[in-house]
DNA sequence: GCCGTTTTCGGCCCGACTGTTTTCAGTCG
């Protein structure tokens, strides 16, 4: 009763159509319409602007796999929260069967038969049936099969599958890598999966190798120390369950095995996303070529009406030995992992426009180093110094800071003692009304303020809509050069706080605010998303490891990861710009600012400016409609907006004029 | 249900493994 109070929202018509395609699964209906349903699904939850918004603007059909058909649906559920298909399924299936549809070896049609067969309509009824010798007399099920579901059972019990950080899931595939190289026939190993595409947290662990010898190399990952199950075991894979957390579930560990001549393609295959894959395919379709990890093929046409013999492959057209191979065979540059998302990089890659990633060779300092003292600071520094850069910046808790005057003295002398130039910050909470207290004297005598938003726990009660009141107020009150935390998040622990990062990114981006990426694996905040939503916002981002110790220096790494995976250039990272420059940026900010000293630190040339984006400057200074708004920051979030686009390629001047006028 | 350099019908990513259906459907990634 409660939900009607609420607005239906983007996720809300997305729960709609997920639970609808896998309805229309189990009740063994078309099952291209069921994945058309949750491709629907999908899209929906990865749209930034409310779906409200671009029905009335008209444009939900120009997005790639939304049709004139879901448009109609969607319009039936913003209003009344379903919609005439979804209730005849509810109808038709109890929407428990879809918890059952989740356990391992349990598919659509093994779910359906087990609920006309033997009334199972949840989980619990599931493994009643399973542990009861009953499933098993389902056509199809073996006794394999009823150990997989009972033992998949167990696991849920314990707890959601686990997750790792990406640092713990590099490492771990580290070990895994060093152990099957052991085998002198393994010629190439590889961690692939979302960890190669270094997605923040890592669901299991994937490993492809190149060998001529497939069986003892399947042997040797069937040995590896802390395998407690093994799932599958092939010619050319394995899949076994390695032992959790205590407490927690069990991590699955993959195995994967292609001839070194296929090692590119299955390199690419084995990195995904699915999502990424699917793309790839079918754009390898288009162009009667056949993709697969073994690498690409001809396809035979014998027309239409032909159906399965138009899979068949003549010819293998290249061995898709590195990832550029493969690329190249269907028209593209490369385009390196973190970006293959499925979320726009191929149409990106192929008009062109893919974007020159910042690296972590673009960087110049480190805008994050927390040492609490100066002992501390000399030593993180001077491991920043190592690294090739020309500044750091030492940030300390204002309210660990007793003299500021001294902490100041410290910072300077460090900078001469390191020949490296020194910003020295403090770093004050956001209180929950959005407050700074940053006393003009303290501002005026240090190099950085850092807000950070996340202060207490009870912040995260407050409601969305309050939370981003209180973050643009904070952003605006003049008093902060970086923005740091703004969600709170920690992974796998506390979910991020619920805002409306756009507006706050826009406001940082007006403000000239500066947003931390945090390189701690744990926080990772800004997240991807948001670094994506910051490319189109055009606010500069501080990238930081946030070390706190000299091994934690290299986290610096995390952060570009993090922001590639964001799509973001080097033009909008401040630290990629020159000390000089970035002493600029800071003296903008506080026009009496007596620092601009003339340091005795050896300057590198200093970066051109940031070129600004045209469209977002004319939704950061232009009076536009809320619906035009609308339509020009979707465009900006990646959204597909043809006609816009269309404008926005006539080369020259004109172009955002062109697409100004197109718009009013 | 969606899409179109196969465009209003016909196809939709692809391959490996498993079980049990003696030839392939179901499941998975």
């Amino acid at each position: 009763m409660q939900q009607e109070q609420r607005a239906v929202d983007n996720a809300d018509v997305a729960a709609v159509f997920l639970e609808m395609g896998e309805l229309l699964a189990i009740a063994g209906g078309d099952l291209y319409r069921s994945r058309a349903f949750r491709t629907t699904a999908r899209i929906l939850e990865e749209l930034t602007t409310p779906v409200g918004e671009l029905l009335l603007l008209n444009r939900l059909t120009s997005i790639r796999g939304i049709g004139a058909g879901s448009v109609e649906r969607i319009q039936q559920i913003l209003q009344t929260g379903t919609c005439a298909d979804h209730q005849k399924l509810l109808q038709r299936l109890p929407t428990g069967l879809r918890e059952v549809l989740h356990v391992r070896g349990m598919g659509p049609r093994h779910a359906r038969l087990a609920f006309e067969m033997l009334g199972v309509s949840n989980r619990e009824q599931l493994e009643w049936v399973a542990r009861n010798g009953l499933l098993r007399a389902l056509p199809g099920v073996g006794d394999k099969t009823v150990d997989r579901v009972i033992s998949h059972l167990d696991e849920l019990k314990i707890g959601p599958p686990p997750r790792l950080l990406l640092r713990d899931a590099l490492l771990l595939g580290a070990r895994l890598v060093d152990w099957l190289k052991e085998d002198p026939a393994v010629v190439r190993v590889e961690q692939t999966g979302s960890a190669r595409r270094r997605k923040e947290t890592v669901g299991d662990l994937d490993v492809l190798v190149a060998t001529a010898r497939p069986a003892p190399c399947v042997q040797r990952f069937l040995a590896f120390p802390g395998v407690k199950e093994v799932l599958l075991a092939g010619e050319s894979r394995a899949s076994v369950v390695l032992e959790g957390v205590p407490g927690r579930g069990a991590m699955q560990a993959d195995l994967r095995i292609v001839v070194v001549e296929s090692f590119g393609a299955g390199l690419h295959y084995f990195t995904g996303s699915k999502q990424h894959n699917i793309q790839v395919r079918l754009r390898a379709n288009q162009r009667k070529l056949a993709v697969s990890e073994h690498g690409v093929w001809e396809r035979k046409l014998f027309g239409r009406n032909h159906g399965d013999e138009n899979r068949k492959i003549a010819r293998r057209i290249t061995p898709g030995t590195v990832e550029g191979d493969l690329f190249a065979a269907v028209g593209l540059p490369l385009i390196v992992p973190e970006l293959r998302e499925g979320d726009g990089e191929i149409d990106a890659a192929d008009a062109g426009r893919l974007p020159r990633l910042v690296e972590l060779s673009d960087l110049r300092g480190d805008l994050g180093l927390r040492a609490r003292s100066a002992a501390e600071a000399a030593d993180l520094l001077a491991a920043s110094k190592a690294r090739g850069h020309a500044y750091g910046t030492w940030i300390r808790p204002l309210h660990e800071v007793d003299d500021v005057a001294a902490f100041v003295r410290q910072a300077r002398a460090l900078e001469d003692r390191l020949q490296l130039r020194v910003f020295c910050g403090v770093e004050v909470l956001i209180d929950k009304a959005g407050g700074v207290q940053v006393p003009a004297t303290l501002r005026a005598a240090v190099d950085v303020v850092v807000g950070c938003a996340q202060p207490l726990l009870s912040v995260f009660d407050l409601a969305k809509a309050a939370q981003t009141a209180r973050l643009l107020k904070a952003v605006s009150s003049g008093a902060l050069d970086v923005l740091a935390r703004p969600t709170g998040r920690r992974l796998l622990v506390q979910d991020g706080a619920d805002l409306d990062l756009h507006p706050v990114l826009l406001s940082a981006a007006r403000e000239h605010v500066a947003v931390e990426v945090s390189g701690d694996p744990q926080r990772l905040d800004l997240s991807a998303r948001g670094c994506r939503a910051d490319r189109a916002a055009g606010a500069l981002l501080s990238l930081s490891s946030a070390a706190t110790t000299v091994s934690e220096t290299g986290l610096l790494q995390h952060a570009v990861w993090q922001a590639r995976r964001g799509w973001i250039e080097p033009a909008l990272v401040l630290n990629s710009r020159s000390a000089a420059d970035v002493d600029a940026w800071l003296g903008e900010r506080r026009p009496g600012r007596a620092r601009s000293r003339t340091s005795t630190v050896t300057e590198a040339a200093p970066s051109p400016d940031r070129p600004v984006d045209p469209l977002v400057e004319l939704l950061n200074t232009r009076p536009l409609s809320k619906a035009l708004r609308a339509r020009l920051e979707g465009f900006l979030h990646g959204d597909v907006d043809d006609e816009l686009r269309r404008a926005l390629e006539h080369d020259g001047p004109n172009a955002l004029q062109k697409a100004f006028a197109l718009l009013v």
